[in-house]
DNA sequence: CCATAAAGGTCTGATCGTCCGTCCTCTGGC
DNA sequence: GCCAGAGGACGGACGATCAGACCTTTATGG
C-alpha cells in the first residue's frame, strides 16, 4: 500500500532470501590480496610468495592467480620481476587514489555495527588471553602510533596493525580474517575525510587505555573504553555521509 | 625444526594466503535455505516463494535453484506440490538425523570464539536501540522457552529466534545474518550433546537477565550476562570434544 | 465442462570461470 | 655457458551457470 512498497518481511526473513552472492575465485583473490595491501599487512616492498607456491595455498589454479597478480599490477599494488631472484612485489609507493566510494546511508552503519562486535568481541577474549609478551609488542606500537599523528597514511596503518594485533592475541583466525575485513571496509569509509593531529592523539590515547584495561583483566573497562574508541569515528561519519 | 613444521609465519599472514574457498551458487543456496530450515527460520508447512519469483531474489537461474531445491527435497527438508496452488514447502517434521560432525578441536573453538564476538556486539548495540515493543516480543519468547525446556528440540529452535530475535533489534542485516550462520554452527556442535531440563532452565533465565539488562541501559550488565550465558556452552562442550 | 492461471518439471544451447599441462622467456649465480 | 628459479603465454577440457522455451499438473471460475 506505501508507495515505496516497504519490505513487510522480518529482517530475518528479508536475509534468508537476500542474493546469493558468490565471488569467484578470481576476485575473491583480488580483493584479499588487495585488501592486505592497502591495510598495510603486505607491507611495500614486500615480496610474495612464488606463484607457483601462492596458488597452491590458495587454492585456485595458477591461471587464476595471475589474473589477480595482473589486475593488481595494472591498479598499481604489485609489480612483477622476471627472472632467478624475481618475484611478485608489492609496490614502493602504493597508489593514494581514491579507490571506492558511493556508500549508501544503511551501508555504512552496518558496517560500523559489524565493526564494533568484532571489535568489542576481541577485546573481551582478549582479556582472558592476552599474554604479557603480546602485549608488549602492542605497546611498542601504540609509543609507534605516537610518533605518527602528524601523518596520517602512517598512522593509519599503524593503527590496523594495532586492531588486527589485539584480534591475533585471541588466537582465532576467524576474528583476525573478520577483524581485517572490517578494517577494510572502515579504511574505504574514513579515506577521506580529515583526520587532525589532536583527534588522532586522543584517539591513541584510548588504545593505551584499552590495553590497560586488558592487563587489568577488566573486561567491563575493556569494552568501554572500545566502544568509546569506536564512537569517535562513527560520530564524525555521522555528520560527513548521508542518512 | 619442529618435527610438525609447525607454521611460523603470524597469523594475519597466514589467513592472506588462506585457500580462497568460494562456494558455487548452487552450494551456497544449499546451504541458507538448508539452515534457515534446520533453524526453524523457516518454520514446519512454510511454503517458499514461488520458483520464478525466488530465484530472482537470490539473483541465480532457475535452474541452479531448482538443484538446491531439489537436493533439500532429496534430504527430507522440501517437498514440492504441483499444479495451482501448489508450491515448495517446508516438510512438517524435518529429518533429525546426524548432518554433520568432524569437528577438529581448533574449529570448535573459534566457532565458539566468532560467536562470542557476535553475541556481545548484538548485546550492546541492543542496549541503546531496543524499542520496549521489540522487548515485549523477546519477554514471550523467554516465556515460551520455559515451557519447552523438557523438549530440547523446540527448546533450541526457539532459543535460535531468541538470540536472531536479538541480532534483529540491532536493525543490522549484516549482524542477523552473523548472528543465523553462527547459530547454525552452534546447532552443529551441540546436537549430540545432554540438554538436562535444569540446564534449560538456567539458560533461559539468563536471557531474562539479559533482557532485563538491555532494559535498565546496562551495557556492562548486558555483557556479562551474555558472556555467562555464552560460557556455559563452552564449558560443556571442553568437556566433550576433543582439544 | 472447458479455459485459464499458477505452479512445478524438463530440456537444450551458449557462455564463462576455472583447471591443468606445456612451453617460452628472462636473469642471476655457479 | 649452463642451469635453476622466477614470471609469461597458450590451448584444451570441464563444470557451473544462465537464459529461455516448453511440458505437465491442478485449482478455479465462467
Amino acid at each position: 500500500m506505501s508507495p515505496q512498497s516497504a519490505p513487510q518481511a522480518p529482517l530475518s526473513l528479508e536475509t534468508v532470501f537476500a542474493p546469493v552472492r558468490s565471488q569467484t575465485a578470481f576476485e575473491e583473490t583480488v580483493d584479499r590480496l588487495g585488501t592486505a595491501i592497502k591495510l598495510g599487512l603486505l607491507p611495500a616492498g614486500e615480496r610474495l610468495p612464488a606463484e607457483r607456491e601462492l596458488c597452491q595455498k590458495l587454492g585456485i589454479a595458477r591461471s587464476t592467480l595471475r589474473q589477480a597478480l595482473t589486475a593488481l599490477g595494472q591498479s598499481g599494488y604489485l609489480h612483477a620481476v622476471r627472472g632467478r631472484g624475481g618475484g611478485t612485489f608489492v609496490v614502493d609507493e602504493p597508489p593514494r587514489g581514491a579507490d571506492r566510494s558511493e556508500l549508501s546511508p544503511t551501508d555504512w552503519r552496518e558496517i560500523c555495527d559489524e565493526r564494533l562486535a568484532v571489535e568489542v568481541g576481541v577485546a573481551v577474549l582478549a582479556v582472558s588471553r592476552a599474554t604479557e609478551a603480546q602485549l608488549r609488542v602492542l605497546d611498542e606500537l601504540v609509543v609507534g602510533l605516537d610518533d605518527c599523528i602528524e601523518d596520517y597514511p602512517a598512522y593509519r596503518q599503524a593503527d590496523v596493525r594495532f586492531h588486527v594485533g589485539l584480534a591475533e592475541l585471541t588466537g582465532s583466525s576467524r576474528l583476525v580474517v573478520a577483524m581485517t575485513q572490517c578494517q577494510g571496509r572502515m579504511s574505504d569509509l574514513i579515506h577521506h575525510i580529515a583526520h587532525p593531529p589532536e583527534v588522532l592523539a586522543h584517539s591513541n590515547a584510548q588504545h593505551a587505555r584499552l590495553l590497560a584495561a586488558i592487563r587489568a583483566n577488566d573486561v567491563g573497562a575493556a569494552v568501554s573504553t572500545m566502544t568509546e574508541h569506536l564512537q569517535g569515528t562513527e560520530h564524525i561519519l555521522a555528520g560527513l555521509l548521508p542518512g
